[in-house]
DNA sequence: TAATGGTATTTGCGTGTGCATGCAATAGAA
DNA sequence: TTCTATTGCATGCACACGCAAATACCATTA
């Protein structure tokens, strides 16, 4: 180590006791750290990006009539231009397919093709795998519990609370995960 | 809700559990949520990305002397070229100056200006508002604890367990913060 | 000293993303 | 019906980022 302590008194953010700090700064890092470890693992394995992953992934839970595309980019958390163009790369791959919603003709769903299956199928092992070997198989029992608890926490009430943006629906992550097809509300914004 | 059942049996991540799922998409979902509102906190109140604020954030460790790029690098977990550009950005708003190394005339500090030091006061005051009421304050001093716990197992064996790059420097997340000034280690990468 | 190899940073280029905008289609009111 | 407002998606543009190559500078060796 250096002479650099960590946050001197006069620290930007001293208003945060170094206890929080912490905890603040682990998150992202931890974040950052999977995310990038996962990436890579789904690239070498499968040339296939995260995000792109996590598209494919959603569909995969509508296999017959796919998603709508403003619901597809609310679940991966995306602009609604920011999708329309990661599909685009991935009907060019013969992964996903467009097809124009008869109700509405304006709209189109993003479906899964065949060999975008076979591919979701694959690639969801090793991802499972790697979700497992650098996170989930470091945890307690107990933790896990403790994590579930505060996750649900935020992500419920991060619209109430925080007169943010409302970014997700309620509910707990497995309900969050997969109800979002319906729903087409565009309420996901990076708004300022 | 609708017909879809959150992750049918075969769904492609069916190698987890609905629990263990529920935590990694929890955990993805609270880290986008926080940071683009977040983000948007500090580009409202102070024309300030949080990747252009994480910069002098640790600039702001070290008022006189500033930081090798390099080191600044890692710490922020950017390319060496991404940095170079960010800095390149923060320098022409007059919040940051590059100044060259004399001891190595390859190299350069990066250091705060006196108004990049103003700004990152400020602003530091509106962040640690912010991670204070989206997070820290929806937690028990328990889940704390927990938190504080599995940040610092999964950072500091990121690099033995997985074998994958070196992404940070071992220990806790207080001693991280801050000591990489001089470990001139480039380790981070993308790497394929 | 000259040659060689390594290091710190910048620059060229491709890619992914968001915002603003445009186009087509729907919904509702007159 | 017709006119207007809104919605769903695509596209122009700008920007941030990473990789690879270039540049400038050590450092070691002969």
């Amino acid at each position: 180590m250096d002479d650099a302590s960590p946050r001197p008194a006069g620290s930007p953010l001293a208003d945060l006791s170094s206890e929080e700090f912490a905890i603040w700064v682990g998150f992202l890092q931890t974040h950052a750290v999977l995310a990038r470890e996962l990436d890579a693992d789904l690239r070498a394995a499968h040339g296939l990006p995260l995000t792109d992953f996590e598209i494919l992934l959603w569909l995969a839970n509508r296999p017959c009539e796919g998603m709508r595309m403003a619901a597809l980019a609310d679940a991966v958390l995306l602009s609604p231009s920011g999708l329309s163009r990661a599909v685009e790369r991935l009907e060019t791959r013969g992964l996903v397919q467009r097809i124009p919603c008869a109700e509405d003709r304006r709209g189109a769903y993003a479906a899964l093709t065949e060999s975008g299956s076979d591919l979701v199928r694959t690639a969801g092992a090793t991802h499972a795998a790697g979700i497992r070997r650098r996170f989930l198989n470091r945890l307690t029992p107990e933790e896990t519990r403790v994590l579930t608890a505060i996750w649900d926490r935020l992500l419920a009430d991060s619209q109430q609370t925080c007169n943010g943006p409302r970014l997700r629906p309620s509910g707990t992550a497995e309900a969050r995960f997969g109800a979002a097809a319906d729903t087409t509300s565009r309420t996901r914004r990076n708004d300022v």
